[in-house]
DNA sequence: CGACGATAGTTCACATGTAAACTATCGTCC
DNA sequence: GGACGATAGTTTACATGTGAACTATCGTCG
């Protein structure tokens, strides 16, 4: 056992100040060196993470979504899904289609060659997915969904005060 | 008990096709939701998380560093650290400083209104940690930390290979 | 009908990340 | 002591995120 892994990655020289902290810490770096590692894997495809995130959504949907729909399930703000769309379409891995009956809303269609672009990258993206993890056991990965959607929770009730404000 | 709350907070439509890609899903989206909370935090100081870490690594060390270990200790690779300096030094957070042995490295020092600064961001940022995950146990803060932990050993080793080629 | 608030997207300004190319120095080896 | 590879930073080009302001539509209410 490392009881102080994280401190010596960091060459912390004090140790942590609390639980908490090192548990949030822990959550931060290792996002982030499995998003390195996926950026990686979709830069060799000519993707990014975000725009891989939109394919998948879209495909997963089934059907052509609005903007809004997208980015609600993204964790991103509204106007980074413009510049995004607008590359994905450049590549003709989308389609842009205003909606008749609302005038306002515009409709984002995964294209036949984005939907071709999606299946090559599916084995790859799972064999990176058990590279990264697959040495924890089920019950061990069990777990740590279970403590990350508790984690979420505080969020999701303080955003609801925020919105109550 | 909700057997699949991020399946529901994604809209998804299909369940996850495995335990490894439920668990690495969840990690990114915990620190997405994170990273936009203390994202919210600093701005209110004038501050962004990347230029806060820095500041935080530079007081931890407690003596100036060059660029290269600054960077070293976040995930980030080195150009980034450029313009993050520009702009620490430009609100007169930190200061640069050309080492005389060795004329190409540069000593980022933390000036004192750096850390001044970084004093008043302790108490809302360890509030901020508490809030985020204070619901959780002790216990289950110490398994989440060391889940995480063997996580990233993946990563470690997968890069071991890497800088083998 | 016509003003007005709400909604869907876009544009803008600014701070990051990433990779690749470039500059200034250092060290070393012949 | 001069070429050469390695090292520390910077610059450049491009794709994101974020908040604020703006445009086009919709709906509704008077």
């Amino acid at each position: 056992m490392t009881p102080n892994q994280l401190q010596h990655e960091l060459k912390k020289k004090h140790p942590f100040e609390s639980l908490e902290q090192e548990a949030t810490l822990n959550i931060v770096r290792t996002n982030d060196q499995f998003q390195n590692r996926f950026g990686r894997l979709f830069r060799e495809h000519g993707l990014t993470s975000s725009q891989y995130n939109v394919l998948r959504i879209l495909r997963g949907e089934g059907r052509p979504m609005p903007c809004l729909d997208i980015a609600e399930r993204m964790v991103q703000v509204v106007p980074a899904m413009t510049g995004l769309v607008d590359r994905l379409e450049k590549q003709g891995l989308v389609r842009r289609d205003r909606c008749t009956e609302d005038r306002r809303v515009i409709f984002i269609e995964l294209t036949e060659k984005g939907a071709e672009l999606l299946q090559r990258l599916d084995e790859p993206v799972m064999e990176l997915h058990r590279t990264l993890v697959g040495h924890l056991s089920q019950a061990e990965l069990k777990e740590l969904s279970r403590l990350l959607e508790k984690c979420r929770q505080s969020v999701r009730s303080a955003d609801c005060v925020r919105s109550a404000e």
